[in-house]
DNA sequence: TAGATTGTTAATCGATTAACAATC
DNA sequence: TAGATTGTTAATCGATTAACAATC
């Protein structure tokens, strides 16, 4: 009657679990063997009761008074908690700059997170392979998608070709979706998705320096 | 007295309009002269006293009642607001796949927005053109972020020489930060900076994806 | 006119923060 | 013990949604 967790948690919150993850790694690879929740709000620039909140969301222990989260357990609970052991897979559509980047990028191992093949409608990519991974033709993402059994898709690819591209994915068993094409997907409900427009992040950013500006002042 | 606008709009609101312009610029496209609100907010999937409230707050003049918004001043209007003409310069800073990656991306000239130079520490990086944009050596970050007078930086190194881009960039002008690398930068409280941590993005998704599967059921 | 669509005011919802008693 | 830190309950805050009168 002690592994009674909320069964939901914020997306702010789980958003934020891995970057608590990060900074735990550091800190035991610093030799600590303890942390309050005060401290990494500190170190985050969090509020402490909101670390509090969250960390205990996933411990499986409660935190100590007087010297916090045993480092090692807390790691642990994480790990399990974002399914770092899982190997989770997923296959990126668009191998472009940016697809690319993500096919090469180190960070995700840390969270048992991998991308296992990449797909190109353009011949003269399809058949390569970037950082070692293998780049199929997109004519074979829904073949290949229920081969590997992977079940979350990442869209690189222009906007013109994104939705094509999501319903071959979803046809393949794709569960999730990461997609970085501008555009608005048409999807079941069932199915997760997290846009990523980097235009619109821009455009945003932009937005909220000229806002402070104009700001008679604060 | 008709131009008083809300002094502020809400960071998600903020979000919300770049996407709302690119929905907006496919209908004129398409031939349209008018919109509802309600009509975006079914091709959006947001809701519809929502969309109506983020126009609101951007339009110099009122919607129509029975044919909505005209087409041609909403557009004008939110370019208006997101300083779409305003030509809003970024540099980069770290020439790996995904700085080329934004260096070569096409959407940012929609919205003003462009990246005129990178900087990379590495000497072999530094000296070339990506995208026909010069790339400089990293320690002349904080130089020529003064002389190109840019305010928008752009950080898209390991998250080892984050920090110290960061303080260079700052001493250089800039005023707002998109932070690539995955670590908490350390900065006064008047810069402006949005973090998008790709790694922490992705697995939050497949954290997502297993809450969803672990669900006993909905 | 009738009906779609608007803008506004109030209710809801969800997340963050504050307050405080409990504990090592 | 004293003090740092915890977990929990209540207050605040901000954004979204509902309700509705006003308008072309």
């Amino acid at each position: 009657m002690d592994d009674a967790k909320p069964l939901s948690i914020s997306r702010q919150s789980l958003q934020r679990m891995p970057i608590y993850l990060e900074n735990l790694k550091k800190l035991r690879a610093a030799g600590k063997s303890h942390v309050s929740a005060a401290f990494l709000a500190g170190e985050l620039g969090l509020h402490p009761v909101q670390v509090r909140k969250d960390l205990a969301a996933v411990s499986s222990v409660d935190g100590n008074p007087r010297i916090g989260f045993a480092l090692a357990g807390l790691i642990e609970d994480m790990e399990d908690f974002l399914g770092c052991n899982n190997a989770n897979e997923a296959v990126v559509v668009g191998v472009g700059n940016l697809g690319r980047a993500l096919l090469s990028y180190k960070n995700f191992a840390g969270y048992g997170l991998s991308i296992i093949a990449g797909f190109d409608s353009d011949p003269a990519v399809a058949g390569t392979t970037v950082h070692g991974k293998e780049i199929f033709s997109a004519s074979r993402i829904t073949e290949l998608c229920g081969r590997f059994g992977v079940h979350i898709g990442i869209i690189t690819t222009p906007a013109s070709s994104a939705q094509e591209v999501c319903d071959a994915m979803l046809l393949g068993g794709i569960k999730a979706i990461w997609n970085f094409a501008p555009l608005h997907l048409n999807i079941p409900d069932d199915i997760i998705i997290t846009n990523e427009n980097l235009a619109a992040s821009f455009a945003a950013l932009s937005g909220r320096l000229r806002q402070q500006r104009d700001a008679p002042k604060l």
